[in-house]
DNA sequence: TAACTAACCTGGGGGC
DNA sequence: TGCCCCCAGGTTAGTT
């Protein structure tokens, strides 16, 4: 399952490989992958086929590929792809192997690398690609991260500012940042933490709060920050709220630098390999085994349609807040 | 307006 | 061996 970690992976190894090429051609094998794609924007295949590849940005699971050309009226535009719970983002040698449940091949041509092709592989159908303008946004900063090589204005495509400027695509506009984004604002996400009256792990998956956590990774802080998810995002104190993003933090750094989580084909890198970080889990997936603090077996319980592991020692469920007392009866 | 629920989707695994 | 059912979970439209 792709959460913040996979998606940079792919996000990393994608961008090198892209930037400053050109899309010569595209097929698409399943409809219900371009389901992001607005037909008003035009069709798909013909907005992207002759079209420079700018960059490889990404803001949580989001990845785009700001274009060049012929941007015609509509202004900048994009390529999105979200990879939903089993979409793979595939380089291949032209010709040299099949992939199973292939849904949109991209025909790339690099003036350095030649001529390879970009797979859209997806079990599921839950991820998707689609084309779309780039708006401003609405902090000013760059819309998502783009790596150290474009930050840094070394990218073969750095020649266009367009790739790393202050613009995001629209159906992301509404996705907060995510906490390794430089442009992440603390404050900002302490102050709407504070105001969500529901569960702290609901409000760690609500991307609009915070981008690029998903179930396995929740779990995770939550666990190294003892909290029970059910425990209510406005009773957290600050230091509470600075500990648990810190958690997060850890968590997914630790992940991203041993290739994001796999637990089978699901998740591969840009060349078909597997992460390592499932060897380091805590408490995902780890239900019967004891905690890894104090020994106590894990246990998993369902929740909003999903599952939730925890430590029933280390992670208490909070207690019900204290009624206000009523009010005194007046005096007969 | 905020919080919550259900639907989308399919390969793999378990039970019979 | 084959069939059926359940499970996984990110996003979003719809409901409360």
């Amino acid at each position: 399952m792709p959460e913040l970690p996979e998606v940079e992976v792919v996000r990393a190894g994608l961008s090198p490989a892209v930037s400053g090429a050109v899309i010569t051609a595209v097929e698409v094998f399943d409809e219900r992958s371009l389901k992001r794609h607005s037909p008003l924007e035009g069709a798909f295949d013909a907005l992207l086929e002759g079209r420079t590849i700018l960059g490889a940005g990404r803001r949580g699971k989001f990845l785009w590929f700001p274009l060049g050309d012929s941007a015609g009226p509509a202004g900048a535009q994009a390529l999105v792809t979200h990879l939903g719970m089993s979409g793979q983002v595939l380089l291949r040698t032209p010709g040299v192997e099949e992939d199973g449940l292939l849904r949109i091949r991209l025909h790339i041509e690099h003036p350095v690398q030649g001529e390879f092709w970009v797979n859209f592989v997806d079990q599921r159908i839950f991820g998707s690609m689609a084309v779309d303008r780039l708006v401003p946004t609405a902090d000013g900063q760059p819309g998502g991260y783009f790596g150290e090589v474009l930050a840094s204005g070394a990218s073969a495509a750095s020649d266009d500012s367009a790739a790393s400027a202050a613009l995001v695509p629209s159906q992301v506009a509404h996705i907060a940042r995510d906490p390794l984004d430089p442009a992440f604002d603390e404050a900002l996400f302490f102050a709407a933490l504070g105001r969500k009256r529901t569960g702290i792990k609901r409000a760690l998956l609500d991307q609009t709060l915070i981008s690029g956590i998903g179930n396995i990774y929740a779990d995770e802080a939550l666990w190294a920050a003892r909290l029970h998810y059910e425990h209510p995002a406005d009773r957290l104190t600050r230091p509470r709220m600075r500990e648990l993003l810190a958690e997060v933090r850890l968590v997914l750094g630790k992940a991203l630098a041993e290739g994001g989580t796999s637990f089978d084909a699901q998740y591969v890198n840009v060349n078909g390999a597997s992460g390592c970080f499932s060897h380091s889990l805590n408490a995902y997936g780890q239900q019967g085994k004891p905690c890894p603090r104090c020994g106590t077996p894990l246990v998993r319980e369902a929740f909003m349609n999903r599952s939730s592991h925890l430590c029933p020692r280390c992670q208490r469920r909070p207690r019900a807040p204290r009624a206000t007392p009523a009010p005194a009866p007046p005096a007969t």
